[in-house]
DNA sequence: TAAAAATACTCCATAGGTATTTTAT
DNA sequence: ATAAAATACCTATGGAGTATTTTTA
């Protein structure tokens, strides 16, 4: 018959790596908060399951062997780990500590991370932050399928089953080239955009989608099909704006003070109504840890630039 | 309350490295031959007493959260510690596998391994042999206290509680200055030594013991006081002997074919009755693996050069 | 509605305890 | 003679089973 290992215990393994530390099975037993009889069993019983004789016993000396030796230095393995288990379970009850796996859109990380990275990790350093950049389509998808904890994106958020917690309201701004008439008034309003060549970025951008709703409002010209007219990225936008092949929409966050001469564009910003974007932290609706993330919500709050206006409410929806 | 490690089970570590194989609670559960509810339950259990999540359940998905899969990694962990000493255990079981502290005197030790470790190392090459060459009393002392598992030596054995098996009979030569008298015959007997100052090694050398009850016997001169006349080594004796301070006795092994040339000395082998030692495998009679130093002394016996000649009794005894 | 996880319950194996005996120095 | 390990015996916890219900995609 051969052998069982699924017989013996961590506690058998416990007294075992007392015993050959103690070689007294009275002192043994005491350490390990057990009788003797109890422990004296329970090496016998390992013994016997094992079916190999790890201690010399007489009333007046306890030896090990020295199979029994490496024996135990491997249950001092096993109880070392699951040591470890305990510890990371230990740091799993406070709160922003061990692994969270955060998604935040290309169009805004870039822009907002820097200012809440450092802060975040200053406060929680237990926290073991894993960063991804995925646009909103694709980050529904992992938040939904537990390859995300939370993600931070734009409302609406086109997905079910999702908890959220409003960060801030970042207002776009109107990006046109060096010299655009509209470069003229100190601001623009949304009617301003009407005849205007507004370039997009493309698809699964929720930022495309969020311009493109007001172009179709105010009666601006997107030249949708033509990918020509098409970004993948914002940097690229930038160049095509400064390159003069119309204009676009940024986010307040993504636009520095001197873009102007960086890029050779105008920007201006937009009276009230103003558009804008609502950003939000969001995680699935069943997520072990969601205090976690209204804490994570309420600290980049706290820790968003001034140019967004964080919002108060704090309150989880849908 | 804290968390009390305490109560977790290895099988419980198995069922959650299965599940998070698996992320199925049915296959994991058969793939561990228990029952779904069985592992539910377990599962279950082992997040109630870490008070963390795991996994996220629905009916149809199941995710390890960050956290959990930190800690199936220490499960496995855990897990291949435990398979290890399953693994120990099972060699454990095979004749002369596994580690065996074999103790041999000095007077033999260098002699008598060349002949045999080679051979030992390829009959058993699971056995992790570790040599300590000491002199016979302190390996009396080291095996009774479990710091040998078995040992080379003379009889008789000055301890109680061993148990023996004889290896071969080692005949004393009789070793004296180059051109010494005895030089002139082929071979000598024990009387000649009569009137002989023969040099012994120092004490706890079962050789000088020997040697000196059979000085004793035929009246040779000792000089026992003398520290002078006293090596601690063979080699120092040999160097004595050639220098011309007396002869001595050397067991056959330790002399090799050129040793008159070697060392400037006369070589004479006794008559019968012929002196000698009779060399025996000794361990402690509780101990564990007493078939195995059986074995080794019958591997022993058989690869012992031909100079001794291989006692054929095998009874062990005392 | 069908597959899958959770619950309800029953049972028995065993880890742990107390009291005592055996053993070896 | 005495300290220490082993044995005998008892109890209660909980791990594993079967049968069933609840859940959600």
């Amino acid at each position: 018959m051969p052998i069982d290992i699924t017989a013996v215990t961590l506690a058998e393994l416990r007294y075992v790596v007392a015993l050959s530390d103690q070689r007294h099975f009275g002192r043994a037993a005491k350490s390990c908060r057990v009788t003797q009889p109890t422990l004296s069993a329970a090496i016998k019983k390992f013994e016997t399951t094992l079916r190999v004789t790890l201690f010399e016993r007489s009333s007046k000396h306890v030896a090990v062997t020295p199979l029994g030796a490496q024996i135990v230095e491997e249950a001092r393995r096993v109880l070392d780990a699951t040591d470890r288990i305990g510890d990371l379970a230990a740091r799993g009850h406070r709160p922003l500590s061990g692994p969270l796996r955060l998604g935040v859109i290309p169009t805004l990380g870039p822009y907002l991370l820097p200012w809440l990275v450092p802060p975040l990790r200053e406060a929680y350093p237990d926290l073991q932050l894993v960063l991804r950049e995925v646009k909103t389509s694709v980050m529904v998808e992992e938040l939904a399928h537990s390859q995300l904890d939370a993600g931070i994106l734009a409302l609406p958020i086109p997905a079910r089953g999702m908890s959220s917690s409003p960060l801030f309201e970042e207002p776009f701004l109107f990006v046109g080239p060096s010299g655009h008439a509209l470069g003229k008034k100190t601001s623009v309003k949304e009617g301003d955009l009407e005849g205007e060549r507004v370039l997009l970025l493309d698809e699964g951008h929720c930022l495309r989608d969020q311009a493109l709703s007001i172009c179709n409002k105010v009666g601006a010209t997107t030249d949708d099909r033509e990918s020509d007219f098409r970004a993948t990225s914002m940097e690229t936008l930038r160049h095509m704006v400064g390159a003069g092949m119309g204009s676009t929409l940024l986010p307040a966050l993504a636009v520095s003070d001197d873009e102007e001469a960086r890029s050779h564009v105008t920007v201006r910003p937009f009276v009230a109504p103003q558009p804008g974007r609502r950003m939000v932290l969001a995680w699935r609706k069943t997520h072990p840890r969601a205090e976690d993330h209204a804490l994570l919500a309420e600290f980049i709050r706290k820790h968003a630039p001034d140019v967004v206006k964080s919002t108060r409410n704090h309150a989880t929806k849908k």
